[in-house]
RNA sequence: GCGGACGUGGCGGAAUGGUAGACGCAAGGGACUUAAAAUCCCUUGGGAGAUUUCCCGUGAGGGUUCGAGUCCCUCCGUCCGCACCA
């Protein structure tokens, strides 16, 4: 090939592309060793569900991740670089029904074409360390760790009252419910009681918030949602007594839990849940008051009709007394508004400072008053009318307490009775409450991983005992009618009990899939051990995963839950750390233009075609040029058909090009907007940075260093060393929107120097050029390394790109020797001064006052004052 | 209702309290070409001016500072999370 010839033709993408693919995997380069010495980097994104096909927030998450995976293997880490499949779940049991094909094989299928289509990224993954949860040789440990979990005491099996999907027929978490729809089916979710299995997740409520403090490398934002999630409040448990007169049976008292004992004496009623033990007892004597705990039950959880429900209450016609004088009594109502799974399901009332409160009083006219005054407000003319006061101030209208302010009120109440006992035990005790609640797991679902449990009339609940685990998932299961398929099947539940060898039942309900997932990075460590979930060895030597990459969606759920099973990993003695993620970023997601027809069809991007600019920017069908809407910009999804497929542009441009756009623009903890534009931008810089090397390469250079080199070719040589710390940087901090503009503007000056090589004596200029020209492409490796290697070739190494160094930066080449100031005069610019970099203050304060501009300013007079800020600025106040 | 984030050209966005608009996209002009594509060069926040240059400008209004897109206060707007949690 001639030099002139290889100067125009076109990098091949998809050529250079498939073959580079193909010398990694020869080589076996991304595989990684359990012995390394170097020190190690875990760096991971969220595995995927096998939906089928990858889309564009797949090729984002995974480009961010293969970048910090290639730049901190040339920073000489050993790093770990896994993927897996997030296997079990609905959409492969919708399939079945749908189409008629069995769980597995659209599960197995789809991940092998999934797998295609993440290898033609050029992702630099460790492929032998693949995991697919629903494989047995994965769930087995899974069904163990319960089982683990379940004699550590962490794992219970209680009736309760439950999220129930009447779509996908099956239970949620309360993390699993969105505005009160399922988070998969989007159907408004119903409460139903059912005997769960349960893992408490509430035993590390307190470990789980406290923790959060010390994942500094977590978002604030990620931190704080798991903070109000969790949800501490401090309070006083209370116990009132009741007037036995007024109750039905021998309950003798009631107690409740409130964050404000400091109001005690604004108390106007109590309320009780409508599930309370006291409720349902008064209930049977009363026929209205069941009717009522009734139309309490049929009220939906859904959002919409929390927020407009009225409160509603029936009076009990018990009376409680109040703890500070025997002859002060308050109705006790059953009140809609109590939740029964929260401090004990009973609250007393102050309508003076809690909206709620005073709402309900409102409506049953029991009147308020207030014992928190504001500042500045006289006690006597404060009143409550519609709105409660919840802000600081002082104690009014109650007794020993007025004049306190609300914490010194607080502590007086909970010292006065919580040393007052009553049977034995005090009548107060302080209380931290949390709102997590327990995580249940059991699911109504046939693709999941079964519980290993077997019930037996005579032995109760047994465990499967450990010999016979797994408990694989029958195959011979059938889809004709809704509910679990394992329920339906002829013979897989019955089973010996394996106390007493008689006829039992195993349990037919599988895991939450988010179980699953609340491990797997964990096995990545050492996928083939077969004895166990986790060498600890091994483990230990790369948990925590330094670099975690995934979407905001799973800032509660997967990353709430994943933080939970370490720590239940850890008391079983599987790791010897509590949080499983040292560093966390989520990054935005792809989003994309929406299109719609006149009937109000939505229309893919690859069928519009646009005309015109600004305002007269028109979208029409590309095949009949029907006028269609340009909608708003929103995440891509099937629904409003606006997405793109990687695999159409990647064919198109080639992977390098969707991994470069992805980063360039938007900042990756924002959303990105796919353009067209922005996509065939990216492909030019591609081709760009091909021919640029190609000339680099077709420069006639000294194989070593001139002695002396010229101006031009230290200017070359500062361009790429500069670049090379500003990209260090920026990989570090995952900017990687500021590496790209980095790059391009090294690329720049090239473009800029090679113009100028032939115009002067070569004075070192071509040998920087040939030096600068490796920095390049080892910069730009990262994020598009088939480019990468193909430059790197070009440029005559016979080395991978992918398994060089990192290039070192020379410090002295990022040094001026002058530096050029701004000149402010009252802080606006109005001058420049160069001086030289050592140059002290006066000598700097000396050169801006001689400067014509500060001269005409001053005017002759002497300045107030010479601000000069080393290395910045000089402002110079008149 | 509670909590949080954000607001900068035509667009995506740069900017440890220190030259606002890096870099990219789009647009306009030019070169090359029979022509187009590709490529290369120039211009591109608004306004005034022939030039040097000047004025205005980071949602609005105040404040702190020699100096504010950045810090503080008030307001407006957008987005996100939680939501009858006592």
């Amino acid at each position: 090939m001639t030099a002139d010839s290889s100067k125009n033709e076109r990098y091949n993408a998809r050529q250079a592309e498939a073959r580079w693919q193909k010398v990694w995997s020869e080589r076996d380069i991304f595989a990684t060793k359990n012995d390394d010495p170097r020190p190690k980097y875990y760096v991971l994104e969220m595995f995927p569900y096998p939906s089928g096909r990858i889309h564009m927030g797949h090729v984002r998450n995974y480009t961010m991740g293969d970048v910090v995976a290639r730049f901190k293997r040339a920073m000489g880490n050993a790093v770990l670089h896994p993927m897996g499949w997030d296997a079990f779940g609905m959409p492969a049991e919708n399939a079945a029904i749908d189409r008629k094909v069995h769980p597995k094989s659209w599960t197995y299928d789809n991940i092998a074409a999934m797998k295609k289509q993440l290898q033609s990224m050029g992702l630099s993954l460790d492929w032998a360390r693949e995991v697919a949860t629903c494989d047995p040789a994965y769930y087995k440990h899974q069904q163990k760790m319960f089982l683990d979990f379940l004699k550590a005491g962490l794992v219970e099996r209680k009736q309760s009252k439950v999220n129930w999907d009447p779509v996908d027929q099956t239970v949620l978490a309360n993390e699993q419910v969105i505005d009160g729809r399922g988070w998969r089916s989007g159907a408004l979710v119903e409460q139903r009681e059912l005997t769960q299995w349960f893992f408490k997740i509430s035993h590390y409520s307190e470990d789980l918030l406290k923790a959060l403090d010390t994942l500094e490398r977590w978002p604030e934002k990620v931190r704080l949602m798991q903070k109000n999630w969790i949800g501490r409040s401090e309070g006083l448990l209370l116990r009132f007594m009741l007037d036995p007169a007024t109750t039905p049976n021998k309950e003798n008292e009631l107690e409740i839990f409130t964050t404000r004992p400091d109001t005690l004496f604004g108390a106007k009623f109590m309320a009780l849940s409508p599930d309370h033990p006291l409720s349902q007892a008064a209930a049977k004597k009363n026929p209205k008051l069941a009717e009522f705990i009734e139309q309490c039950h049929r009220m939906g959880t859904a959002q919409a009709e929390i927020e407009t429900a009225e409160k509603l209450g029936f009076d009990t016609g018990m009376r409680a007394i109040h703890p500070f004088d025997r002859n002060w009594t308050l109705p006790v109502y059953v009140a809609n508004f109590i939740l029964m799974d929260y401090g004990t399901g009973a609250i007393f009332g102050c309508p003076a400072h809690d909206q709620r409160d005073l709402d309900f009083v409102n409506k049953y006219g029991l009147g308020n008053t207030p014992v928190v005054c504001p500042p500045g407000q006289d006690p006597k003319t404060f009143v409550i009318t519609d709105v409660a006061y919840d802000g600081d101030g002082t104690m009014i209208n109650s007794r020993f307490l007025d004049g306190m302010t609300i914490e010194q009120a607080k502590e007086e109440v909970a010292k006065r009775l919580e040393t007052e006992t009553r049977g034995n035990r005090p009548v107060a005790q302080r209380q931290v409450n949390y709102r997590l609640r327990d995580w249940g797991i059991s699911r109504q679902r046939y693709w999941g991983c079964p519980i290993p449990i077997i019930h037996c009339e005579k032995c109760g609940v047994v465990p499967v005992p450990e010999n016979d685990l797994p408990v694989t998932l029958p195959e011979d299961v059938t889809f004709d009618k809704p509910g679990n398929p394992l329920d339906h099947h002829p013979t897989w539940k019955s089973v010996r009990c394996p106390k007493c060898a008689g006829p039992a039942r195993r349990e037919t309900d599988t895991m939450d899939t988010f179980v699953d997932s609340s491990w797997y990075f964990a096995r990545f460590t050492d996928p083939w051990i077969k004895t166990a979930p986790t060498d600890r060895k091994t483990v230990d030597e790369w948990l925590p995963v330094d670099q975690y990459i995934g979407g905001i969606e799973h800032a509660i759920l997967h990353l709430l839950y994943s933080r939970f099973f370490t720590r239940a990993m850890r008391k079983c003695g599987l790791v010897g750390m509590d949080e499983p993620f040292s560093g966390l970023f989520t990054q935005g997601m792809v989003v994309h233009e929406t299109y719609r027809a006149k009937n109000g069809e939505w229309i893919e991007p690859a069928n519009i075609k646009i005309e015109g600019i600004g305002d007269a920017r028109r979208a029409m069908v590309a095949a009949t040029g029907e006028p269609v809407e340009i909608g708003s910009i929103e995440k891509m999804s099937k629904s409003k058909k606006n997405t793109v497929d990687p695999d159409d542009i990647i064919a198109a441009y080639g992977a390098d090009t969707a991994r470069w756009f992805m980063l360039s623009d938007s900042p990756p903890d924002r959303d990105v907007i796919w353009t067209e534009e922005g996509v065939q931008g990216a492909w030019r810089f591609v081709q760009r940075l091909w021919r640029l090397v190609g000339e680099i390469a077709n420069i006639q250079a000294p194989a070593v260093r001139p002695q002396n080199l010229g101006e031009s070719a230290i200017k070359v040589r500062k361009a790429a060393h500069r670049a090379l710390a500003h990209v260090s940087e920026d990989i570090d901090k995952l900017r990687f929107n500021r590496c790209i503009a980095h790059i391009y503007e090294f690329a720049n000056a090239l473009g800029d120097a090679i113009g100028n090589i032939e115009k002067a004596p070569d004075d070192g200029l071509s040998w920087s050029l040939r030096e600068a020209g490796d920095i390049l492409v080892q910069l730009f490796h990262p994020m598009m390394p088939h480019l990468a290697e193909e430059c790197w070739a070009a440029l005559g190494h016979k080395t991978l790109v992918a398994s060089e160094g990192w290039p070192k930066v020379e410090p002295q080449l990022l040094i001026e020797d002058t530096i050029t100031l701004p000149v402010q005069i009252n802080g606006k610019k109005r001058a420049e001064v160069t001086v030289n970099r050592n140059a002290t203050n006066k000598e700097i304060e000396a050169a801006v006052l001689a400067l014509d501009a500060v001269k005409k300013a001053l005017g002759g007079q002497s300045p107030k004052k010479v601000i000069v800020v080393p290395q910045r600025i000089v402002n110079v106040v008149v």
